[in-house]
RNA sequence: GGAUCGGUAGUUCAGCUGGUUAGAAUGCCGCCCUGUCACGGCGGAGGUCGCGGGUUCGAGUCCCGUCCGUUCCGCCA
């Protein structure tokens, strides 16, 4: 053993016991006649002492580590002088006796330290350099923890971790497919899985009742700070349930890991429509850690000559405590943001209306042209405003207003610190849509996936309104983050059928594609449903973090590529010839 | 595909309406220092201002193009 203990472990108590610590030089501290090292290695640091008058050669010798040189060091734990109450290990140092390089190291190209001074792309490129930062391995450890924590739970739910195939078959609908060539099949092409969706059906065809897989799955679309083209899912299935079984269980299981990880009890999910959501936080995330929910104002301001407003298809509004101070200044930085061409509204529609409620008990708006003190204390009524707040309206056509709206109350909420990292607010969503039509195509669409069962109150409707069917699906929402969803699945080829018809696939389409899994319903497939949750999102989300990049231990940046072991890359043309791949390059 | 901000020392950045030798901090190197833990002091080295073109007496600065990166929109069943 290069090492007797960790450079985390060390206390009070072992003063005077011989110890060989073995780690990465983090600082050097050189006084001349005494130097002090800082020792790191995973589990924390530890001081090393090294005293000229009492060893002079030990102490030149300590004098010349660089930074991040590994190295071996045989000592007697020594109670400080000076202790540090910042270190868990500050009550002791090391009396070096003997040290051994194990390895030289050029100057890193950034300080390894908590606050680092290097920049995203450099961190990247540097990975393995990273890593070594407390922050991103606590990060990567505390993805290990909650993977273990799923693992725990749903084992001690009777679920069977089963892997699925990785080279599988590339689809139409959804995500663009990763693709991979085959050399035995010329011209042929595997597809990464965007889900292990029609496997683990399979599976409750099968009979395995209860299935869940860690797993990667892969969408070759643009990326964001939340979004990686490989990334990982827990991925769920269960037979003979029906939504709230699966609601049960996986509240259960999430309400587990808060504990587990977090020691925090998340309590009760509420359960919101779709619908709800929409009209009052704007969209199907919504972050319900605080409240300033939307009120629709169409019938208070309509008919009194404001053209905006009359016009609108909508007006809706948002009451921000304590702002009616903003100036004019903060005011028209609302307005940028709200006009801002890279605004899911597309720039928004009319741009933002306001009513300060003074301290002073009155009332100031910017269409007093328009609007009577009267009048705009209704408005008040309508927010249940206090003195002291603003409240902001937009108005125009509903999808435009509601996003445009949206974006702006979490806006004022992270003005106002309402998102705060340390505060969970779970719910389910459901009560989708099952279609959404597509304009441009001209067809229905599965917002979810094809094989997502209808309410079965609504399956009626499939014949008459399809846009009004709702879906027997539901979407786990935390601080305005969706971290997971999933439905009951349809296990009845006739629905089925009807399905693949709704959406415009010919029978033949449907059995070329999904024929497998529509052969397989017809051997006795089980109810069953599912759920797949982010699971870099949840990390993310327990670490207190909007990128998921540092809970991914080599995550790609922001056009794919992985710029430390630099990919993709040209391959030879040798290779491109076993796969039958002509280029054009 | 679009928008946005950025690219200057190893690193993070400053550099105004174009003007003499491009700065700071930190890191690195050297010397000094016996209780530091963001050690301190003195000194030093370190730059193709992403790349290409243009305007100009003169470009880090202005214009055009291009490459790279950030964030967002589209996209993500």
């Amino acid at each position: 053993m290069l090492r007797t203990h960790t450079c985390g472990e060390l206390r009070l108590t072992d003063a005077g016991k011989p110890v060989t610590l073995s780690g990465w030089v983090q600082t050097s501290r050189d006084f001349g006649g005494l130097t002090f090292i800082d020792l790191r290695d995973r589990y924390g640091l530890t001081q090393l002492a090294f005293n000229a008058a009492a060893n002079a050669p030990l102490a030149s010798e300590a004098g010349k580590l660089g930074r991040e040189y590994v190295i071996q060091v045989t000592g007697i734990v020594r109670e400080r002088e000076n202790k540090n109450p910042k270190m868990p290990t500050g009550d002791i140092e090391i009396v070096a006796e003997e040290i051994k390089i194990l390895n030289v190291s050029k100057t890193p190209p950034f300080t390894i330290e908590d606050e680092t001074d290097g920049g995203e792309e450099l961190r990247m490129k540097y990975r393995y350099l990273d890593l070594r930062r407390a922050p991103v391995r606590e990060s990567i450890i505390l993805r290990h923890k909650v993977a273990q924590a799923t693992r725990a739970y749903l084992n001690g739910e009777n679920f069977i971790e089963v892997e699925t195939p990785v080279l599988i078959k590339s689809t139409p609908e959804g995500a663009r497919d990763f693709i991979v060539p085959s050399r035995m099949n010329a011209g042929q092409f595997y597809a990464l899985p965007q889900s292990p969706q029609t496997f683990k059906q399979l599976l409750m065809v099968a009979g395995f009742d209860r299935y869940y897989q860690i797993v990667k799955c892969f969408r070759d679309e643009d990326l964001r700070a939340d979004r990686q083209p490989e990334f990982t899912q827990i991925d769920c299935e269960m037979s003979f349930v029906e939504q709230q079984d699966i609601l049960n269980t996986f509240e259960g299981m999430i309400r587990s890991l808060f504990k587990t990880v977090k020691g925090v009890d998340i309590g009760t999910l509420p359960h919101m429509s779709y619908a709800d959501a929409a009209k009052y936080y704007g969209n199907d995330k919504p972050d319900t850690r605080f409240e300033m929910r939307f009120v629709e104002m169409n019938d208070s301001v309509k008919g009194k000559d404001f053209k905006v407003f009359d016009d609108a298809e909508l007006v809706v509004g948002i009451c921000a405590k304590g702002c009616a101070s903003y100036t004019r200044k903060q005011l028209d930085e609302l307005t940028e943001f709200v006009k801002r061409p890279q605004s899911a509204a597309g720039g928004g529609a009319t741009g933002l209306i306001y009513a300060r409620y003074n301290e002073d008990g009155t009332v100031k708006s910017s269409v007093d042209k328009f609007y009577n003190e009267e009048e705009l204390r209704k408005w008040i009524t309508a927010f249940g405003a206090e003195k002291g707040d603003l409240i902001l309206l937009m108005a125009g056509g509903k999808d435009k207003v509601r996003k445009g709206m949206s974006e702006l109350r979490l806006e004022m909420g992270a003005r106002l610190g309402l998102r705060d990292k340390n505060k969970f607010s779970c719910l389910w969503l459901i009560d989708f849509p099952l279609l959404e039509y597509n304009e441009d195509e001209k067809r229905w669409f599965a917002m979810h996936h094809p094989f997502t069962s209808p309410l079965p109150e609504d399956i009626a409707l499939l014949e008459t309104d399809p846009g009004a069917v709702r879906a027997n699906a539901y979407d786990m929402v935390i601080n305005g983050v969706e971290v997971g969803g999933g439905s009951i699945r349809i296990f009845d080829r006739t629905l089925q059928a009807k399905m693949f018809d709704v959406l415009g696939f010919t029978p033949e389409d449907a059995k070329a594609q999904f024929g497998f899994l529509m052969d397989a319903f017809e051997f006795g497939a089980p109810p069953h449903g599912g759920i797949a949750f982010g699971f870099d999102r949840l990390c993310s989300l327990f670490g207190g973090a909007d990128s998921i990049r540092d809970f991914i231990a080599f995550p790609k940046n922001n056009s794919g590529r992985d710029v430390m072991i630099d990919s993709p890359s040209v391959i030879d043309e040798k290779q491109l010839k076993e796969l039958s791949i002509r280029t054009t390059v």
